[in-house]
DNA sequence: ATTCATGTTGTGAT
DNA sequence: TATCACAACATGAA
């Protein structure tokens, strides 16, 4: 799950707060019952982070590959999942709803206020997201290819596969393309583009239209010239990548 | 039936 | 010390 996805929930879990967990189940090993009783005071996304805030601690839940989460809160569904017949790793029930958190990584994070520990500088769907810092920070990467670097999280907080793919398209650059290869607007374009498309993906995602909306991602064929895709793992990450040889020149 | 995938962390070998 | 391959987690879609 990327980004955007996390925001998106963040959003959607939003009547939470002011909320009292009533119940708590799950099969995860965490000092779950620690949430019993206790209110949810905020919740908020961070790159591929979804953080729930109770009094003196908060729940960190990070989605992997695999992990999903339902949620209906007066009587609304606000996810697409339908109903899973597994056990959550979590489940809080709440007078208005409940939300159930499936193969996902879970912590506890001490402190009244965890937003405070969070960079948002580095989020890219972060109102206070910096491009000159990206810019910046991405110069300690000269010698990394591209790819690698759009998908380090301590650049691009939030950024994944999907968004690394379709942003390299949008800026005709190679995958393999390492940092010091790039012009300096080069780099800029790149920075602003990927942040564009997260914000795009976010809309498109809740709108459940994001897969038909991916231009090269999963793609056979080359939207801009009709050429054939190739598809590879790259870097050091060993991640696939899909472009285009043709648009996308090394 | 098999393979692949919107991801990260930890371990042990080199 | 750094880097790397690999494992582990765990599930749905093609």
């Amino acid at each position: 799950m990327e980004g955007p996805s996390l925001h998106l929930a963040a959003e959607q879990l939003k009547p939470l707060v002011g909320q009292r967990v009533l119940d708590v189940s799950g099969i995860t090993l965490l000092d779950k019952e620690r949430m019993q009783g206790n209110t949810v005071l905020a919740v908020f996304a961070w790159g591929k982070h979804l953080v729930i805030q109770f009094d003196v601690f908060a729940l960190r839940t990070h989605f992997l590959l695999f992990g999903t989460f339902e949620a209906r809160i007066d009587h609304v569904r606000t996810t697409g999942d339908y109903e899973r017949a597994r056990t959550p790793k979590l489940e809080l029930r709440f007078a208005n709803g409940t939300l159930k958190l499936f193969n996902c990584s879970l912590a506890i994070l001490e402190g009244r206020n965890v937003r405070r520990s969070y960079d948002f500088a580095i989020d890219i769907l972060s109102r206070a997201w910096d491009t000159d810092r990206a810019l910046a920070t991405m110069k300690e990467h000269r010698d990394e290819q591209i790819a690698d670097v759009l998908l380090d999280q301590t650049v691009f907080a939030g950024v994944g596969n999907i968004i690394k793919t379709e942003a390299l398209w949008l800026q005709g650059i190679h995958p393999e393309q390492k940092v010091s290869e790039l012009s300096t607007a080069q780099r800029k374009k790149l920075i602003t583009g990927t942040r564009a498309f997260s914000k795009l993906f976010f809309r498109w995602r809740k709108a459940d239209v994001l897969r038909k909306n991916l231009r090269i991602y999963g793609r056979k064929e080359c939207p801009n010239c009709g050429g054939p895709v190739t598809k590879k793992e790259t870097g050091k990450r060993k991640r696939t990548s899909h472009w285009c040889p043709r648009c996308q020149p090394r």
